[in-house]
DNA sequence: GTTTAAATTTAGACAAATCTAAAAAATATT
DNA sequence: AATATTTTTTAGATTTGTCTAAATTTAAAC
């Protein structure tokens, strides 16, 4: 039930890894986790000794239940500790993720259930990715990028699929984060710039190409 | 500048023990760590090797200055993320110690400083042991019994001496934590029981045997 | 002052996680 | 099908932290 960091890191990125390709690879785990191809054979076998794991040589491999159960857990913490940086102790979404590197290992599943609770049971990390709930489910909200939602229909920040420190200026400057709650007033076909209201109150003008970096989901 | 979470450990340790007696010997480190006397010499070998603390064979061994600076900043660690499991995440004052032994090996500088501007820079964690600043320096405040207040000074209690979960559960049925504010109304020879206001407006009762190990300090 | 006991250190071994270099297996190319 | 290339695994070494058992040093008791 409780494993060691560097265990911890493999399953995560096997995880991620296997939710787009369904087998994962030596080397293209070795390449996620900066480590080599003969680190990863040997982390191998021990995850499958401890039957997290299926994997044949040669062959590939990829998390059984158990692996990601436990995979699940462990982004679960990445994600509200991320969210706890950003929230409370005011980071930038674009320093969190190595202090979360680090955070997602301190083991005590009383602690992280507490600290959801006292964030108020966030849905998605500054990132946008979604936070899964204590039992590790993710609640999926059909995402949408910002350009084909109907105008005058209320709709919440999900996520931004460009993450430069770039896009990141000029969201800040415009307001717009994770959550926050905006609706399209209107669209212009000449250059499809969108003009948005924000929480309520605020007027603001984006161009087409943020416009299709943001993702949406209904309020 | 960082230290596997093993070394943290024993400069902590030794920080705590040489507080108390001026050279610390590989026993009751041992003890102290629960840990064996041969590993203990392994690691002040190692702690040497990079100029730590001062170590001759057999004559005991102490932290130098730059050891006492590395113990200072895990110790503020730890307590602060205490002040924050209780302050913020609800947890009571006896179930924080292991987590906090995990969270202060979380390597940022930046996150810490955060957390404690979050936190409002408290002075001491929830057991009233002091919380060093982010340049290392303790607020010395002259720490008293209870029981040896003037009647009608305001103090505001720093520490409990006595930390079983029986007085646990007295002081906090009297609403009395690290932090309350509270004035000696009345005390009565006779059992040497004291009266006291809390907060300004609750009046209760504690017994000698309470108030010896309440620590207070001038507000 | 010897002898005995306690504290400390060393020697040697082990587990976890990593690496480099070499071998083996699977793919791709001609 | 034979050869070349890429991928993966093994062999062997290294680092960190730990342990037990034995040796050494210091301290205590007689
Ligand atoms: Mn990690
Ligand atoms: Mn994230
Ligand atoms: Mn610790
Ligand atoms: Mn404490």
């Amino acid at each position: 039930m409780k494993y060691s960091a560097s265990k911890e890191n493999y399953l995560k990125e096997i995880f991620h890894l296997q939710s787009q390709q369904n087998m994962v690879t030596t080397n293209a785990l070795a390449a996620a986790l900066h480590t080599k191809a003969a680190s990863v054979t040997d982390m191998l076998k021990k995850l499958k000794t401890q039957k997290l794991l299926l994997y044949e040589k040669y062959k590939g491999f990829k998390l059984n239940n158990e692996g990601k159960k436990a995979a699940v857990q462990i982004i679960r913490k990445h994600r509200l500790w991320e969210f706890f940086l950003v929230e409370k102790l005011q980071f930038g979404w674009d320093e969190v993720h190595e202090m979360a590197e680090e955070l997602e290992h301190i083991s005590s599943k009383k602690l992280i259930d507490r600290l959801d609770s006292f964030l108020d049971f966030p849905k998605t990390d500054p990132h946008g990715d979604p936070i899964p709930d204590c039992n590790g489910k993710f609640s999926e909200r059909r995402q949408l990028a910002l350009r084909e939602v109907p105008i005058n229909k209320i709709v919440q920040v999900s996520a931004i699929t460009e993450q430069t420190s770039a896009m990141l200026e000029l969201l800040q400057h415009k307001n717009i984060r994770i959550g926050t709650k905006l609706e399209v007033k209107k669209k212009f076909p000449f250059d499809n710039s969108l003009e948005l209201k924000i929480k309520n109150h605020l007027i603001i003008t984006i161009s087409e190409q943020v416009a299709e970096k943001i993702l949406v989901h209904d309020d």
